[in-house]
DNA sequence: ATTCATAATGTGCTCGTGAACACTATTTTA
DNA sequence: TAAAATAGTGTTCACGAGCACATTATGAAT
């Protein structure tokens, strides 16, 4: 466990050379004779170089700039957490010579996307982390990076083949099947359920059939009939009394409601103005569905933790750049049950 | 926010001194004169500087050293995962120069304890992460910490006006909250609940005795009399069927039973042998309890994430001392709801 | 006024690395 | 063969803080 630590001065003496002629092996800049490079090549293999990061750090100024390329939270609330997130790391690691740059994009325009992964590409950074919010121009990032050699991460969007070093996210699948298992303990067996998605133009509609499918999935293998199971889509800009009462009044024995993202509190807020009783699961620790949690209109609210997203993930890019370590290549979370008991943990 | 970093030698120059008396000044090492004194001070509280941790690491070779007092996991498997913790901190902080000493004591003998703790206060550290397993024990060791400004940090158990810097861990009475919650939401309004405490000579019954009143505490608000609450006290040593099956047969309408340990996995085998079924809820992800949770036969586990608290431990100490910060007197982490949908992400 | 003590201040080296630079040895070119 | 080019190697400085040591200034004592 006590390895001592080599240092360049150590290696030279060692292979019988100067300093400088240990460092141009270390970092391939050529102008070594091949008697003198198989010498300190030998000599590094045997003994694992480590170089000392402190004073890496101390010599360069910063050891890496890390670009961020995210959604600004003036645009959505979401995305306030995840920002958080980076603004702790970068207290963590700016110290120690990693600097962090955040760009934020406006979510409902792709130019002022494309605008700031232009300035990214264009800066000098080791690595970039991105939540790539928009397919298409996302794909044209992505092979930018490639050629220019830019290792890129992704988070909290998963894209198939995308040919980044690793995803930071959540399992979708298994957040519905986590939702399907909570409600099928509390219901009773002619219990029927239903799965309102509540659009929004710019959220990603993947989400939610995933989340659709984890949580049918899991009601199947528990022997519920599909049958039992209903849905409901309702975009955001129609109003959502009208259905969501017509297919309760039709359906009676309909005893519990999940909701594929964070607008469970509209839902929770209709029910509560009827006077309504149904097991309510949702998505996300807003302040509105914190409110109905508290006030026992939301039973469980499920919790991507936005925030570890992108500690995670910068966490991520620290281990890749500075120890080369084994990178997975999905980094997944843990799917957070919420309830109003230990709810107080999570969001301080 | 891009305030410039300012050095010993900037601030030598705004002062008209030389870098020597600035740095006697910041450490106060005294032989400076008045007017030197009062030069530098106006431009130190005027720039607010930040010594470079990078530069002082290097120098140093070591910034601290932390050491870590906790059972060693030979003895008891639950210590392995704080293990865990305190290595993936080690693997972090060493580079930054900061060395994390490990020192591991017998859990069933308080001389091994004591001898530990012995070699901690003569080692040279900054300050120490303990698992204050013996109580009279570690209030001797608190106050000799005390005496030589050892700055103690207590996780796990959690003693009353210790005078540790922080203490990091779960809220118990929220945990038995939490259970409380799950179980009622579960069961019917006529169904009775169990409450098993299985005790260990080791482990510290407070720790039971808060998760019960927790428990009790949530289903009173709930309504639920507490003629409907039963207790049982169970020794480890003795066996555990007899006791649980005479409850069992004696109220028919128990239908939920809380284990206030990771020992739940033993009350499992015994429903499982006898084809009973309950609602059970315990606590840790032991192999024991995590196979049971699959089989359907475990409800509900509430996890502590026992790694969390050591990593947690170690990064709050040291914020505290490279960065002074301002540090809460107790750091808590979630109750963790895990269910075998959710099981994945926590396990690895 | 000169010597001595002491207070106050400045200088220089160290930590390990990176990079510019200086130097030597060998080969190429006129 | 002398001059020039180039390959190979070693030396030196800088990064910022900490600390030992050298230097200077100030006052006291003879």
């Amino acid at each position: 466990m006590k390895t001592k630590r080599y240092t360049l001065k150590d290696i030279a003496e060692l292979a019988h050379v100067s300093r400088g002629t240990v460092d141009r092996v270390v970092h391939g800049r050529g102008k070594v004779s091949k008697e003198a490079y198989s010498r300190v090549k030998q000599v590094l293999d045997k003994i694992d170089y480590q170089p000392n990061l402190v004073a890496q750090s101390l010599r360069k100024g910063v050891l890496h700039e890390i670009a961020v390329l995210m959604p600004g939270y003036n645009y959505e609330k979401y995305w306030k957490k995840p920002l958080l997130g980076v603004e702790k790391a970068t207290n963590e690691y700016t110290p120690i010579g990693i600097n962090i740059r955040t760009f934020l994009f406006n979510p409902s325009d792709s130019g002022s996307y494309r605008e700031k992964y232009t300035k990214i590409l264009n800066g000098r950074f080791s690595a970039v982390l991105v939540a790539p919010f928009f397919y298409k121009e996302s794909l044209v990032f992505f092979e930018a990076c490639k050629k220019s050699g830019l290792p890129y991460f992704t988070f909290n969007t998963y894209i198939e083949n995308s040919g980044a070093v690793t995803h930071v996210g959540q399992d979708l699948v298994r957040s519905g099947r986590t939702a399907g298992s909570l409600m099928h303990k509390v219901l009773a067996d002619g219990d029927e359920y239903l799965v309102v998605h509540i659009n929004e133009e710019l959220e990603n509609s993947m989400h939610m059939q995933d989340k659709e499918s984890g949580f049918r999935q899991f009601l199947a293998e528990a022997g519920v009939a599909p049958g039992q199971i209903h849905v409901l889509n309702i975009d955001i800009s129609e109003k959502l009394e009208p259905p969501l009462l017509q297919k309760l009044g039709e359906v009676d024995a309909l005893k519990g409601i999940y909701v594929t993202n964070s607008k469970v509190w509209m839902i929770a807020g209709i029910l509560q103005q009827h006077e309504l009783d149904r097991l309510l699961i949702g998505y996300d620790l807003l302040d509105e569905n914190i409110q109905y949690l508290n006030a026992g209109k939301i039973d469980y609210l499920i919790f991507q933790n936005p925030q570890l997203q992108t500690s995670l993930g910068i966490q991520t890019i620290i281990d890749y750049l500075l120890f080369k370590q084994e990178i997975p290549d999905k980094t997944f979370f843990p799917v957070e049950i919420v309830i109003r008991e230990n709810l107080k943990e999570f969001i301080t």
